[in-house]
DNA sequence: GATAGTGCTTTCCTATAGTATAGTGCTATC
DNA sequence: GATAGCACTATACTATAGGAAAGCACTATC
């Protein structure tokens, strides 16, 4: 799909809403994170087991900045040990279809690369 | 869409090949340069002029990279002054659709948090 | 009354990505 | 014969992401 001449105000523009989502999916943790919400609301504790590997003061900054970008909700219940709740929203939620080229354009790529597995 | 109980092993398979595809796309300047050879065969000061900011280097080091992951090929025609010729593959092609995913969600994304524009 | 669990925050440190700048061997042009 | 273009490479720096470890206010449990 070779096209048109190219100018740079056509790259410009049609990478830029690309850049955006790669922005809010880039780090190494935002991505498992976001899938471990996708199979439920889960409290900070829960997700910090999930995601293994991830320090607690990592897992805090992705998920305010998953909070800034609107995917997941807060929910503060101030009872006696802090509970904190967060839930996928639905603007967390479309991006399912990403995901899911993501994941079948990289199984290509893996195939592809790595011969097999 | 909230699913089953979410086993570790779940998550981990949904992730792998979105990661691998995450790798590839990630850094500043890979998706500028994929975009750039979409619209055509390139030689490196042209990819260099298209990509505005891109030094020498890192432009050089990037599409070893490409080649690596098979997303682009490399012509060497050895002539006077060197003449170098990028081409993205049809595996780099076949990122057409991610792409095209990422920019829509990018779109709606962009909406939602800035309000325009 | 010591201990453990909760959802963080703070400090300090390292690794990696990217930047700036210059240089190389060669040629064609002025 | 100076200059500029080509496709790189080299060196040395900065910025950002992330890691390790501890602390905090509070409570329920032993």
């Amino acid at each position: 799909m070779t096209q048109k001449p190219a100018s740079k105000s056509e790259c410009t523009a049609a990478m830029l809403p690309v850049k955006d989502a790669l922005e809010v999916l880039h780090g190494r943790w935002t991505l498992p994170i976001i899938i471990a919400l996708r199979f439920g609301k889960k409290r900070f504790r829960e997700i910090a087991r999930e995601v293994e590997g991830i320090t607690d003061k990592v897992l805090s900054k992705e998920l305010k900045e998953l909070e800034l970008n609107q995917l997941v909700t807060r929910k503060v219940y101030d009872s006696f040990p802090p509970t904190v709740e967060y839930e996928i929203t639905p603007h967390g939620e479309s991006l399912g279809a990403v995901l899911e080229s993501l994941r079948t354009w990289g199984t290509a790529h893996r195939k592809k690369i790595m011969g097999r597995k």
